[in-house]
DNA sequence: TATGAATGAGGCTTCATTCAT
DNA sequence: AATGAATGAAGCCTCATTCAT
């Protein structure tokens, strides 16, 4: 009998921090392309190349397991803008940064986080999640408005500014959505149009010009 | 577990019509509650005090009948919004008058429409609907700001134009989840906020006033 | 084309009481035969000639059906046991009368009634429902002794009569077992064995022939 | 979902029988807990703080570790009465002492022997474990009654022995059942009650004085 | 000796949808 | 017109058990 050939490198027994990152891989695409529900654990495992007791394992639930989709895209997302727009910078500044650096994640993973996103924003379990994501791009953008127009001497209610802020990052959330439907589309010109109507609209809230509704 | 249910005594043999809207309305309920998929066909057609096989008979499949309340509730959307916002106005008072339609809508009918519209946005099969929905807004807006700027003698290219109107409908839609998420908030007072970032920055861009992306 | 004969009475489309009586049938049978974890609800389903989503319909979870399986036959045994034992009997009489009718039951069920018992015994989700039809048990028998004692002019404290009920039933209990182990014993003549066992040494506790334990 | 948990710093390389010993106590404690079903192979190991495959290479499949239990408990409660009633005692002295070193046993495991012995009557794999164990102790206690019967001059069937000393054994395990259930409850008052019932009766049918059911 | 990695198999449960009355 | 009865299909999740290091 001959002796049984050991067969390539096919790497199995991998250490679960690489396991991990597979099926994260995995489920982010599968996720993405079928939406939460039309996944299935079972193209996800297979996907990842496992088998799937081994992802209920290390990334439990399927709930638990889009949730940690969405927490590893997230984060990415935040660090990437975290890393071009510094916090010492004039606010138009970081806003640019900020904005051209989002919308460059956004175009580079198209079929990744700005689908996922969207996808969460309409079951309700992840509300808990999302929300907790938003109101930190919320906060942050409502601190550059509010800093800026503490440096024109001026001040606005807290609730106005988190409306205001929630405008624009509905926007921004708006245009991330075009831009991923769009595969041709550029980043930065997108980037650069939402800078327009974000920035314009605030600058002129800034400087007290503000719009009153006609007496009916 | 089917309970054994004493059947109420509801009037039976209604007109079709009939029938149909409280289909429809037991479903918008349902699907508004639950999401798309957590609803089941039991709970919608129990709460229209009616069998199932009644629901398939009239509305279609789980899919047709989502997009039926998706029809019926976005066409009333619009009536409201064109009831308020004739087009022979002045721009600004049509955006004023739509906007505040739009979000006396919403706040009107918190926990329909606006749910719904959450719903479909993340479901693969009704992007197609949605996306007639809002290019329907879009284009609406998009004319509104042409208009102005031919007016202005300025002109603007057509990729332009329809990005700057995703992101106000963006940023409306946004406002609009804040306003269904905010029992307590009131429509007109959201509205004026959106007018605000909205006209504002249009006003800016109607001038020739653009932001430039500084030299790197 | 020769015209469908249309085929001999095959019985589909049963009301549903008469399906929730067949269902139960399998389920007692399957149960008693498996144990209640190794039965599977799918041969549940497949003995009673139903589908499955059929036996979640009327009748819920697989605990619930265990659970529905333990009251109607209890049911069925504490009725055959009441109707042969009436209250306005003596005590002796009665308790004889119950005992045998227990044992006809459950001699006449040895492979239903007393496995499901037995079953249920060792699983906690049904500690409730067996604690309650013990206790009923034990609370017949405690009052039965009580009963007597009273009418010898004695008394006794309360935690030792349902302690004293409690190894009668106990004792009951375990014979069942037994003769649901010997399908050849008699069920009468188990009875009257237990009635020795009980009856003699309840006697004696009547006329207040207490031991003691010897001074160590 | 597998948590990642830093591997606590126990001892390694513990002798073979300490291990076992270790297995066995967290065996029991989860058997007790979750019953033998419920129980997971997974939850004993990590308990008695050791990898899965060690227990497998120590004590075997998940139904040999649970004889396992059954053996070393039923071992060590056997050996607690054996060593409380001496062969050459009377029968009535062996009897008590007998029933309270039992009662005792149990009373000092309330949550080890009694649960467990609990589960395993209503799983058929275990039948045979504990019937003979079971056996045993009928055997004893039927030796017993023999034994003073002849002392009296009297003998009786066997199957009549064996059925009433089926009887107070199975009278003798629902008190402890009783017993596990009532923590404050005391062992030796059990032990006292149970054996007025079983003594009284028993004497009395060591005198002839037999029950008769009445001509119908 | 000791364990992290890995899986085949199977069970429960749900649901959209249709048939027969 | 209207409905109770019925099911095919599929998905999530768990677990005992073993392999390779």
């Amino acid at each position: 009998m001959l002796a049984r050939v050991s067969s390539a490198p096919t790497f199995r027994r991998l250490p679960r921090a690489v396991r991990e990152q597979q099926m994260l891989d995995a489920a982010v695409k599968v996720f993405s392309r079928r939406g939460f529900h039309a996944a299935s654990m079972d193209e996800i495992a297979e996907d990842a190349g496992i088998s799937k007791p081994m992802v209920y394992a290390y990334l439990g639930t399927k709930e638990e397991l889009f949730v940690a989709c969405l927490h590893r895209e997230g984060t990415r997302m935040m660090h990437a803008i975290a890393g071009a727009a510094a916090p010492d910078l004039p606010a138009d500044v970081r806003l640019w940064r900020g904005l051209r650096a989002f919308f460059g994640f956004v175009g580079a993973h198209r079929d990744g986080w700005a689908v996922l996103y969207r996808q969460a924003r309409g079951e309700q379990p992840f509300a808990g999640e999302l929300a907790a994501m938003r109101a930190r791009l919320v906060e942050v953008v409502a601190g550059m408005l509010d800093h800026a127009l503490r440096t024109e001497g001026r001040q606005v209610g807290e609730t106005d500014l988190e409306v205001v802020a929630y405008a624009l990052v509905g926007a921004t959330e708006s245009l991330a959505d075009w831009l991923a439907d769009h595969p041709e589309a550029d980043p930065e010109k997108t980037a650069t149009r939402m800078m327009n109507v974000a920035w314009q609209g605030a600058a002129q809230l800034l400087h007290g010009e503000t719009w009153r509704p006609p007496a009916v």
